[in-house]
DNA sequence: AATGAATGAGAATTCATTCAT
DNA sequence: TATGAATGAATTCTCATTCAT
């Protein structure tokens, strides 16, 4: 059998894993402690996956599709632009909330020293987010449901900008404790962004 | 070389490490590459800093230093919002182009895995343009300048969600490539961007 | 290798390190040169070992045990008290001589910077000999045995000085070579030091 | 002017350097802590002694010179031998409580990792005592003061093993804390010690 | 194929020693 | 001459990676 590992245990290998790597930064986080953590021997990590680097970039790989798979959704239902919106806030919300360490890896890319690695990540995620957002905007603006004078490129960037934000705002420890800065913790608080990004898109975008 | 380190060395220390820690990020950064850089002994570096963490916090402190520094004389001109946001806008563009490495360390405490002072500098850092654009925003809607509607404190946060933002994007690897997935790099391309935020910004204040 | 250390490694490790440790001293023996010697990897060191000290400590607890076997057994056989002496300085004698390393272990904590685990040890291993001693001579004392005068815990004392010394008069370089030039290096030394030593302790309790 | 540090000043800095080397062990001191007990530059201390080992060897002569020339003080009134015994009991007290650093030296010396100075000093050190004590036992034999069929040898050793522990028992924290465990620690210990051991010796010399 | 012990290169840190001022 | 900052070799300890079982 050369495949003894289930995909069930080949998924929890890459769940501990992103779990490590965002906790304490894919530096610190060891192979030994990923193995222990997923209950498998740390020969079996080096069966699966070249090195620790291939690792960590497995569990970006998978943690960038959920990510992506989630924002898909969220825009299939074709409503108005700013049902779209909301919708993608909240899910902003609930992913970043409930799945933390997905967030967190997207958030690691960022920081990755291999420039390489990088660059075809932020390719590879960032041009399907602008190609969709610009062309929704280029076609509104065909429509007249925005402003005329918009530049579709860079709305669809401010856009994703504070979409990314939302992001991080929910699942990054740093960012988290800036929203509360800004913000504070009330109980309505995340009701009450959604609103009020809701609110400022509106107005930016020119939506009367 | 046995004489005391000048002021100059000891800024060349810090301006290398800064180099090294943005560019290989904190843990990757090695305190013999970073006296290597600086063309300095390993030992002169431990005279100065207690260790390889307390040099990080030097540097940070130092980044954050001339970008809050350059940041304050942006509102200091006593002109009106849109104004304000244009010079911020703009030094925000140029700092970050000037002084990627700096930009980079602030993006590098978005990271950091020690979370106290994680959240340390999270409230040293944001609280100050927190407070200024919260209570900025709550003057306008008294003044009627901007939508009553607002929340000033959600609205300070989008807003500075679009600066952080904007910083990165002209200061970080990952950052910038996305920028120019979403807006390609055209000679014309900043200060288009500039124009565009400031009308998208007008338009979600609600300026009329 | 790859195989599990045999527990004849691990006692190897032991020993070169206590090797180490009673030749250099404990600051000087580098686990460097212990893994060497011992013909493992610095690291298998750390495996089995928190740290240096604890590698110390676990030298210095086996030595210890080795000891305190030794001496346990010399007052095994219920019989007169000089024929228990005569015991001890024997074995005080052939254990040294055999393994100088073990003493030279027991001496070096003499030597401890840590006053803690010093202190510790200086309890953990005295007070076993202070009360067996010092009951003995207050037995004695009470039989009519020695002299009616002695202070018990006082010559208990002065008999483990003795005793402490013809440890390290045969295991300890500065003390062998004291021993020489005290009594030379003659073939019969050793067991006209035992007599003496009786004849010298047997007048001292007052022995008829 | 060559010498500008005045005697008292290098009396200082041997007098500091051993505290240092006896509180801290000899690896442990640091030249820099050294010199700033001694309230000079590091370079002054190489100025005046080749290296760290030189300045230890220089601590330890001064020590045993002091310790050699108290005892010496302590035979020269020509008493009896239970009074000269009282003498270097006494003197041994009192030393070792005043000058605990000096005795901790002498102990030093016999865990000297340099085995050819370890040899010297054992040599240097200890042949003068081993002389005075076995010449007077000698005399005391002939005199038919002490036991006819002791060994004079043997039984300066041994008197001498006793003074040596006595020294540590109150100048080194190991024995110090031993002594404790044998004797306790009583306001009157240190008398009652003196008395038992005189008693002791004069029953072990054979002493009517 | 899975295991996990062993390996050893590499990083942080210390401190004896040097030498420009 | 005295100073004490700079140097960098040496040490401890970690952990990615290997490979015998």
């Amino acid at each position: 059998m050369l495949k003894k590992l289930t995909d069930e245990q080949l998924g929890q290998i890459l769940e501990r894993a992103t779990e490590e790597f965002s906790v304490n930064g894919p530096e610190r986080a060891t192979i030994k402690s990923i193995a222990g953590a997923a209950d498998v021997s740390v020969g079996v990590i080096y069966k699966y996956y070249e090195d620790k680097d291939a690792l960590f970039e497995a569990c970006l790989s998978r943690s960038l599709g959920m990510l992506t798979e989630c924002l898909s959704r969220a825009g299939e239902e074709g409503k108005s632009l700013m049902d779209i919106c909301e919708n993608l806030i909240r899910m902003a919300q609930r992913f970043a909330t409930e799945h933390p360490a997905h967030i967190r890896m997207y958030h690691a890319i960022t920081m990755d020293t291999d420039a390489g690695r990088m660059e075809k990540y932020a390719r590879e995620i960032e041009s399907v987010s602008a190609k969709i957002y610009t062309e929704y905007f280029a076609n509104a603006v065909e429509a007249g449901l925005v402003r005329k004078d918009l530049n579709p490129a860079a709305f669809a960037f401010f856009f994703d900008n504070l979409l990314m934000m939302l992001h991080f705002s929910y699942g990054c420890g740093y960012y988290r404790e800036r929203l509360s800065v800004f913000c504070g913790e009330d109980a309505d608080r995340d009701e009450m962004l959604v609103k009020q990004l809701l609110l400022f898109l509106k107005g930016g975008f020119g939506i009367a």
